[in-house]
DNA sequence: TTGAAAGCGCTAACAC
DNA sequence: GTGTTAGCGCTTTCAA
């Protein structure tokens, strides 16, 4: 059906050793060979067989990647930067989507290291159901953990320090008068989750503030941000700010208040988390924590290739401090 | 280093043979050999090398996917369709970015056709562009294009009616009393921004509108709407409505509008296509064409699915009739 | 039911 | 500089 590297040979008359030598650039063939080598392989429509390559070689130039939602504009933007960083070298990124379901998850890393990828860039599921599957394939592949992590886990890490971000979001509503302040976010599975919980639970304490308000914690998704803004505008009276777990969250609860004549900011503050591109378009613009792409992205790939280079190097932990970027959900510049 | 089949032959005491039937399932060997070599799989932490699997069979369960831009949320939204439509099968998806460069989509699909994936989902870059390194693997992997297309190329397509769609938005404005229609949309590389061009020349004349409005044609990119809205203020007087080639670019207009202080659509009418998520929590919510994202990767995968079961199935093109879906942009429900 | 053995297409020793 | 050949790890005849 398809030429291989014998048919090559065939056509032009030399050994397989030759063509692959001609083919993989190796110096050591003579000019005019190299042509009769080129010649067959374009008339041959010859296409190297990358599987046969990969098997033979145990390396393939390519990297994983996995992220839990494709669908949150977060993670796009962090695998944008990822590809920028990674341009140079000519590796190839095969990316997953691991739908937040620990079990996809497993079989998208199997099927990934089972290809033999040179290494996986990760967002882990869950800060511990995802750590079964990381196990079997960390002697193996490389492993990098981007934003996510899975907890005890010997696995290099970079992410933003989210205790810190959410502490930030808390000072501010709190510098603008807040009291009652209510967090809506994610059910404790992923680190995100955790420690976005932790620093709130953390800065509200430092502040004095009370922790009376009911706990929110759902789904990272807009649709989560809707329902929570029906179940905040159920209860006797309105806090004074709604701090989200991130950005598609607060979206939601843009929209629901939106939709049900809540004024933002006038009568509650809303805030979120990432800064995805959409959170300075949204209506009111929305003030949110700051994830760096780009330094993120950066780490990441010095860390994938300071391991691929030395699988011994030390693990590492990177917890980049985030910003707050305040918009009009917080009443505008501070 | 990592287990293979002899070793756990050698473990359990069988031959590699038994080890493979067993791992793949096949009913010819007996439950106490069955065990033994599960046990010694265990045992060794066995897993199979899905590259030496590959080289053998010819095929691996996975399907390929490659999306001109990842950050376009109308991309990651049909991925999702997709893996739904998928998810019962088993197989795996991987998925690639282009990022709107045909050298890259190339290197991409090569990566993927070598890596001898069963099918290959595309949403080309360019109409002509894109011909060549698909004509390379046609032969070799059933290909489905989606969304876009590339001229005259016998490769199956499902997308919707981009002509039809731009005419409904035209309609619309024009049936709101605009005269002064401008185009913002992307340079005619792409198949979807050929027809949704030609859609809308066919409608304004049809209407009896002029077409003497400079055309605007930058990139499918929020950052192209907010210079291309610049550009429309400088002009003498501000049009009558403003039809965007798709959301990002329309989100991209009304940012910059608000800033500018146009009030849309008191000011000037505005519409986008695709109706992505975020195209409802926009300031104000916009005015789109929706697309179908659950029947397009429906027919997606029924179509890969007819050619990997034979692949002298006649080429098919499936043009869906999008909606248009009213919002304030263009002054809320008519 | 089980095992021996022949490759899948390629690369890299190792010879010449 | 070029060719011969032994595998990479697996599946699948073909025999027994």
């Amino acid at each position: 059906m398809t030429a291989t590297i014998r048919d090559v040979a065939r056509h032009a008359g030399v050994s397989v050793a030759t063509v692959s030598r001609v083919l993989t650039g190796s110096r050591t063939v003579s000019p005019e060979l190299v042509e009769r080598v080129n010649e067959a392989a374009r008339a041959l429509g010859y296409r190297h067989n990358a599987v046969a390559r990969a098997l033979r070689r145990g390396t393939t130039n390519t990297v994983g990647m996995i992220v839990p939602e494709i669908g949150n504009p977060f993670f796009p933007a962090i695998v944008e930067a990822v590809e920028r960083h990674l341009g140079g070298t000519g590796r190839d990124l095969f990316l997953c989507d691991s739908q937040q379901d620990i079990a996809i998850e497993r079989q998208r890393v199997l099927a990934l290291v089972g290809r033999q990828v040179d290494g996986l860039i990760i967002v882990p599921v869950s800060a511990t159901g995802s750590r079964a599957c990381l196990e079997e394939v960390i002697t193996r592949t490389p492993i990098v953990q981007v934003d996510r992590y899975v907890e005890d886990f010997p696995a290099d890490w970079v992410g933003v320090d989210d205790e810190l971000g959410i502490g930030a979001a808390v000072e501010h509503v709190a510098s603008l008068g807040a009291k009652r302040v209510v967090f809506v976010s994610a059910t404790l599975d992923s680190s995100s989750a955790v420690q976005r919980h932790v620093g709130f639970e953390r800065a509200m304490r430092k502040l004095g503030l009370p922790l009376d308000e009911p706990q929110l914690l759902g789904t990272f998704r807009a649709e989560w941000g809707r329902v929570a803004a029906i179940k905040i505008l159920t209860g006797a009276s309105l806090p004074d700010a709604v701090v989200c777990g991130n950005d598609e969250i607060a979206v939601g609860v843009l929209g629901e208040f939106r939709r049900r004549q809540v004024r933002v900011p006038e009568d509650v503050l809303v805030t979120g988390f990432d800064d995805i591109r959409f959170a300075a378009l949204a209506d009111p613009p929305l003030t949110t924590i700051r994830q760096p792409h780009e330094q993120l992205a950066a780490e990441c790939i010095r860390l994938l290739d300071a391991r691929m280079a030395d699988a011994g190097t030390p693990m590492q932990r990177i917890a980049i401090a985030p910003s707050l970027v305040v918009r009009e959900s917080t009443g505008g510049t501070s």
